[in-house]
DNA sequence: CGATCGTTTGAGGTTCCTCAACAAGTGTGG
DNA sequence: CCACACTTGTTGAGGAACCTCAAACGATCG
């Protein structure tokens, strides 16, 4: 927990261009390469920049005042975070996996280039409002009454998000701990209730990390209650 | 429950122009009065139009395989809604109070807006960040665990966005299975806990709709855990 | 090799959901 | 005007789901 310190930005270009509203201020976006655990930005810290996930995964969190963690996101190669209508952060991004590597481009910038650049802006624009939409399904998933309804979505999730070919196979970047915070229930339960989706023939657990969708339609009974 | 059905708009001006980036827009928005229940849009209508509430409040919802229902979000006076990434509605938008008013925009016309003039765009970028800020609040709102630190965040929340002057004074607009389908618990547990609440002597509740907030710092203690 | 972390499983206790009953308020029709 | 149905809100009892505490195991790392 404690391990976390600020990672030290680089120049250099990035790959991973694709579903990049950004591409053109690539060449003075700075780079990063952060271990795991490690704050790519602290909770108040200025938000003076927007980041992009360019390689590995991380977690957006709170801490609370008593000590308990709440994630309110995950974020994986592509995606785009750190705006804000406030001066500063209200949430803290962490660097999961070893390999993570993120972009950062000045904020100012950004908004140079969103009034130029009407190409640019509709797909900021689009980058906004897909991140608006996910919320919002992920409300929907929090809104979940049992542990199993959670668990499966957001398996059904994971494989969307971060899945591997058909979409079947995931491999989860995040410890037990972080899908408790993500789901807002105790690790205990997020580890019987796998075990259990396991025992039904819903999933294999072939490695701890490595999760393979056997009969995605259980899942989905389950985790996928809106039409 | 089946009393919904949709709105008729009008051509007509608006007034509450305060915190609204469609100003300019009013000539050609059309605007409706909905009565207790009735439905603005529909979920997997097609998201053509903006919305801006006027008077009174709504409810966005979504309807679950199962039969339940969803609370995402409340909508008051001020409030823009309705903009999507998608060509449909995700969710459904129902007036709430006898006396809602609610401003729709055409799509097209927004997005010609939005290009043209800047100030408009900048306001319009504004608001949908406020809209996401809130979501991320709701969410940290959602993983609460407890049912009396969500009711007391749900309290402050609302004496937040539709309280009477000193901001002590909670008129809710909505009934109780509202606030429950908002909280993701049961009716009674929210009947239960604002009982419990009144008892502890942090509200009083002068009628069943009227919530006084006698002991502020008793509700933030259980319901603004993030620092 | 010991220490720590992540994961799993068990036992007991608490919270909340479900079912049920009842009271108060509202609207309708006779 | 009252009887009636219906909605909304409150309270109680019992049971299920989940949290907490605890212990054990494997993996990783210094």
């Amino acid at each position: 927990m404690d391990t976390s310190s600020s990672v030290p930005f680089r120049n250099g270009a990035n790959q991973n261009a694709h579903r990049n509203p950004l591409a053109a201020m690539d060449g003075i976006a700075k780079s990063a390469h952060c271990g795991v655990g490690e704050t790519i930005y602290f909770q108040d810290d200025p938000a003076d920049h927007w980041y992009r996930l360019v390689n590995g995964a991380a977690r957006k969190c709170v801490l609370m005042t008593d000590g308990r963690r709440q994630i309110v996101d995950f974020m994986f190669p592509g995606d785009l975070f750190g705006w804000s209508r406030q001066d500063v952060h209200r949430f803290s991004v962490e660097a999961i996996t070893a390999d993570t590597t993120v972009a950062r481009y000045p904020r100012r910038r950004i908004e140079m280039l969103a009034e130029s650049d009407s190409e640019a802006r509709r797909r900021i624009f689009e980058e906004a409002f897909e991140s608006i939409s996910r919320l919002q399904m992920r409300m929907v998933l929090l809104g979940r009454t049992s542990a199993q309804e959670k668990v499966s979505a957001f398996l059904l999730e994971m494989a969307e998000r971060c899945g591997a070919g058909c979409g079947n196979v995931v491999v989860l970047p995040m410890s037990r701990y972080d899908i408790a915070d993500y789901l807002s229930i105790s690790v205990e339960t997020v580890s019987r209730t796998l075990t259990k989706l396991r025992r039904r023939g819903a999933i294999s657990l072939d490695s701890t990390r490595l999760v393979q969708i056997v009969d995605r339609s259980a899942l989905e009974e389950c985790g996928c209650l809106y039409a």
